[in-house]
DNA sequence: TGAATAAAAGACATCGTTGTCCTTTATGGT
DNA sequence: ACCATAAAGGACAACGATGTCTTTTATTCA
């Protein structure tokens, strides 16, 4: 499946509170996994490991939430890809035979250096903002489970 | 990660079996497993699939075995995929959200939809007999987990 | 200082994948 | 018919990914 759910609700959960700064300093999680539709404690935990590894910031106590800086918007996908899913897919082989290299190919090897090569070309290329762009209510639909009326948006914040 | 193990062990059990046809005509589950470095029973398992499907023959009792059709070899890896991981990656959006379409995309839609393009057109075109070729011990040691010297090829059979 | 809020932390549950084991069925040789 | 061989089938175990719940820690405000 390329990615893992995991890597899925970390991306959301990153471009949610990316769209929300010029709104709210901080986003809470309670928000955050009712918009997008995503267990909320299971989210937790993955915020919990970006503000270790210095993707996020998160701040405890009313009013607090988590927020991101500049540097988050301009790091790769690859660095999330990284801290969610790990870099297995470039780096092993597909059949996960042994070490991936051109010595010892296993039989799909140059197929798949080639595909593993453009993936990761782009997952280095694109950085979180360049996935913002657009209007807000179709972004917040683009990275939502389910569609909702963008009413939602100005209310109970 | 692209491809299950189960994907794997299915793939190099049929690759063993093509090029062993030409030494006898049945190969047995112990065999491969052992040949491979892949465990029996979930072989077993993968095996009686691919036989259901009708991807594989299978005869019980002494000197039977495991055999395949030219029809298999000309199969694309693809049909293997599908009877393995199905076709998911190319049919679901990477995030899983929803039906991925250029209607309503997710953010990584067009970076992924020329990736998974590009897949499954490796996957499509590729057939079992063009991973074949080259010297058979090579390959053997290309699909096996741990290398052994081809001794082996020659003795108990 | 106390009450409310929100993230952090950790225990536990569920589920699909992967893997093992045992019994049943089919086949060939004697 | 009987025995040996090998796949088919089904029960179950181990494990990691996913998901839920409760307790702890930090912060704000009154
Ligand atoms: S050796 Fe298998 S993908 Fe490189
Ligand atoms: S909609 Fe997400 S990959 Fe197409």
């Amino acid at each position: 499946m390329i990615f893992s759910k995991t890597f899925g609700y970390a991306l959301r959960g990153i471009l949610y509170i990316a769209l929300m700064q010029d709104e709210k300093r901080f986003v809470q999680i309670e928000e955050m996994a009712q918009k997008l539709g995503v267990p909320r404690h299971f989210l937790g935990k993955i915020m919990k490991r970006l503000v270790k590894e210095g993707m996020l910031l998160s701040v405890k106590g009313p009013y607090g939430g988590y927020t991101l800086s500049d540097a988050t918007l301009q790091m790769p996908l690859l660095r999330l890809e990284d801290l969610t899913d790990g870099l297995g897919t470039f780096n092993n082989c597909v059949l996960r035979l042994r070490a991936c290299n051109a010595t010892n190919p296993c039989p799909l090897h140059f197929q798949m250096e080639r595909i593993k090569g453009d993936l990761r070309r782009v997952m280095e290329t694109t950085t979180i903002a360049d996935l913002l762009h657009k209007d807000k209510k179709e972004f917040i639909n683009s990275i939502a489970t389910y569609e909702f009326d963008g009413s939602m948006l100005e209310n109970e914040n």
